[in-house]
DNA sequence: CGCGAACTACGAAGACCTTCGTTGACATCT
DNA sequence: AGATGTCAACGAAGGTCTTCGTAGTTCGCG
């Protein structure tokens, strides 16, 4: 039983998760008042609670008010999300899912230079 | 009457857009066949007719098998998911969300090709 | 002590998603 | 015509997600 495998988050969890990914461990006072949409606070402790039970975050109770962590690196939920997405609707292939993204916004140009240096290391690979 | 937004598409909702997508317009019978999923044919049937409703798809009853098809474009989809996404978990920058994607797994050479095209016209852009 | 504030726990409602059984209409074959 | 097969429509069950009210506990304070 060393790990089941993890759900995929909701949109509800998904926003509570980001919290504590920029935040670090928090109370669920702390979460309901940095999420800024106009959910109860007893809504958020629910959702804070299944996601416990789920294995999504993690509890400390040593205080009156307890302090939940993330108990998912923010990179593997992305990783989890994105193959998802590319399995779904890109037919598998990550590079037309980074096409579509590109193509959407605008770039800053230190990004666009990190993912010079991606490809540049990727076609290396390639070569060998 | 048609609504202004498009719901997200569910997962079962995406599966048959993606055979509908392929194969162009189809039967119930034939997406249901396609679909090597254990689901039943009166399953497939019922999601189609709720995404009729939703507006995701189009029906044309002239034949008694009705013939259904896609009513949004494949890349639509593929650009509200992505930007979903990206909103959602890649804090609104599209390049994290394609570095993360490259990095995931092995690209072909044609696509880094085409990658590397795009970033060029991209930094083009970000000169000007 | 007694009161109010902060907090967790619980349960239940309502929406949505997926599933499928059943029914009835229509077609085809014998 | 009668039997068989194909199809759409409908409804309902079971699951999940989100929401919140309510109850009960604990803390701090006058």
């Amino acid at each position: 039983m060393s790990r089941a495998k993890l759900p995929r988050p909701t949109d509800a969890e998904l926003a509570i998760l980001r919290v504590l990914w920029d935040r670090g461990a928090s109370t669920v006072r702390e979460v309901h008042e940095t999420l800024q949409d106009g959910s109860g606070y007893t809504t958020v402790l629910k959702t804070m609670q299944i996601m416990t039970e789920k294995g999504l975050v993690m509890r400390d109770e040593a205080q009156r008010a307890h302090v939940y962590s993330a108990r998912v690196p923010r990179e593997n939920t992305q990783r989890q999300l994105v193959t998802d997405l590319v399995d779904r609707v890109f037919g598998g292939s990550p590079a037309r899912l980074a096409l579509q993204a590109l193509s959407t916004k605008k770039t800053s140009p230190e990004e666009l230079a990190e993912l010079r240096q991606l490809l540049d290391s990727l076609e290396k690979e390639s070569e060998s």
